[in-house]
DNA sequence: CGACCCATTGAGAGCATTCAACGCGTGTGG
DNA sequence: CCACACGCGTTGAATGCTCTCAATGGGTCG
């Protein structure tokens, strides 16, 4: 499961999580700086995978956990029945591999949506570190915390929502997210098929083209190839908000 | 944020984890003996609550995670737009209140469906005791991760089953909770309203109504009142799995 | 007895799905 | 070089599921 390439990228003794773009987001966030260089002695330098190179494979033992530095990785779920979900999606600054640590087995394959690069934490280690340093510890129980309350919430946004609507709240979740992480909130790829959003929002690959199509003419959006361009985020703001479906006033 | 109430059930000392009925679902699970007795030495007796009793309220500070010992808790998320969510429903042998984990903040309230006995966890030590122990640390990680996954999970099946699929597999997961926990699998108490259910699915109440009509005309249910009474599981938990609603063969 | 919550049932409307056909670009093998 | 398959996206038509609205009745609590 150790995927064997060592293809860091340039000068990996600079690579270190204190010069990460995206360490605001990950693990280190709120460490203190001896805790930080105790993290960064067993995260490993930042490796590259190609577009669709598997990460890790569903129902393989846990080995260890993923940090997205550039890219995206899709998990995908493949269930008794053959259908497939992609329950997640990770942007730089997060944590890929953490839904293994329960049943230590990857629940899910992981795979990279683009040329992606992830720094490797050996999840022994960090299990070990865990019992050293009480930031840590807390850090993974926050992370993992957090992503529970937010899938909860996830849930009930898209049950409750129309189909306009979750399209809506996708773009502004992804826009939101490559701004926090320093891009432009109105222009950047989305290395995704119209069936994986479809997957991914419990929405039929036809539906997703349709609304696409409509937030075209309608201005709000410019969309080409995987390149997506918001014209006026405001207003998919709104859409995103008002266009549920709730009933009760 | 503390409830006053001391409402202990009879005999304290006897009420230990060792004793409890539930403690193999509980984070004591696949402790040591030693680190059982730390986790014991700090968490609460058993406390009771009413029905409709609420135990911490939404936006106030974490204080304490909460182990139900019997009942059954369910949280409420109220949003900006006034609308209500029942995020988890929390039965024997769950942990409830770790989403407050990450922001320190409860995320929701907390209240109990029927008269229901609770332990609570001061996070304050538990957080401290993590330090000490790696067992309970690896414990909260574990539930974590469980439960994110779980989330992920039954998202999906939610959002691509139908009606008739959700119920049945809404049933179908109490109905092993339940046999989980010891009681029986084809009889038990369900203390939600069809309003409940409904929010908890994403469905109408009304839809909740004719189906749960429809599952007794067809001799699968027998209802009444808060009481369920499961008369053919084989066929639901078919149901559950075969009236999705998925495309591509 | 009236207020209120909860559940049942009917009718109509709307949204999203499925099925189907088509176009476009890419890569592959004859 | 061309034919073809294949993935991806667009679009139309029809079906059907689930929602909303509405009326009704039973139960409980004051």
């Amino acid at each position: 499961m150790t995927n064997g390439r060592k293809a860091s990228i340039d000068a990996p003794e600079n690579v270190t999580c204190l010069s990460c773009p995206v360490k605001s987001l990950c693990l280190t966030s709120g460490l203190a700086p001896g805790e930080i260089a105790q993290l960064g002695s067993i995260i490993q330098p930042p490796v590259a995978l190609e577009s669709r190179e598997t990460l890790v494979t569903q129902g393989m033992p846990l080995n260890s956990l993923y940090a997205v530095r550039t890219g995206m990785l899709k998990q995908v779920v493949t269930r008794e029945s053959d259908e497939q979900l992609i329950t997640s999606l990770f942007l730089p600054g997060e944590i890929a591999g953490m839904e293994a640590i329960g049943t230590g087995v990857y629940p899910g394959t992981l795979l990279a949506l683009e040329t992606t690069f992830v720094c490797e934490i050996p999840y022994e280690k960090l299990s070990h570190l865990c019992g050293q340093s009480t930031g840590v510890c807390q850090g993974i129980q926050h992370l993992l915390s957090q992503k529970l309350h937010d899938e909860r919430l996830r849930l009930h946004s898209l049950l409750n929502q129309t189909a306009d609507a979750r399209l809506a709240t996708f773009l502004v979740t992804f826009s939101e997210h490559f701004q926090r992480r320093g891009y432009s909130p109105y222009h950047f790829r989305l290395p995704l098929s119209q069936s994986d959003i479809g997957c991914y929002l419990g929405l039929s690959q036809e539906t997703v083209s349709r609304i696409m199509m409509k937030y075209q003419r309608q201005k709000l959006l410019l969309i080409r190839g995987r390149e997506f361009q918001i014209l006026d985020l405001e207003r998919l703001k709104w859409l995103a908000e008002s266009s549920g479906r709730r009933k009760k006033q």
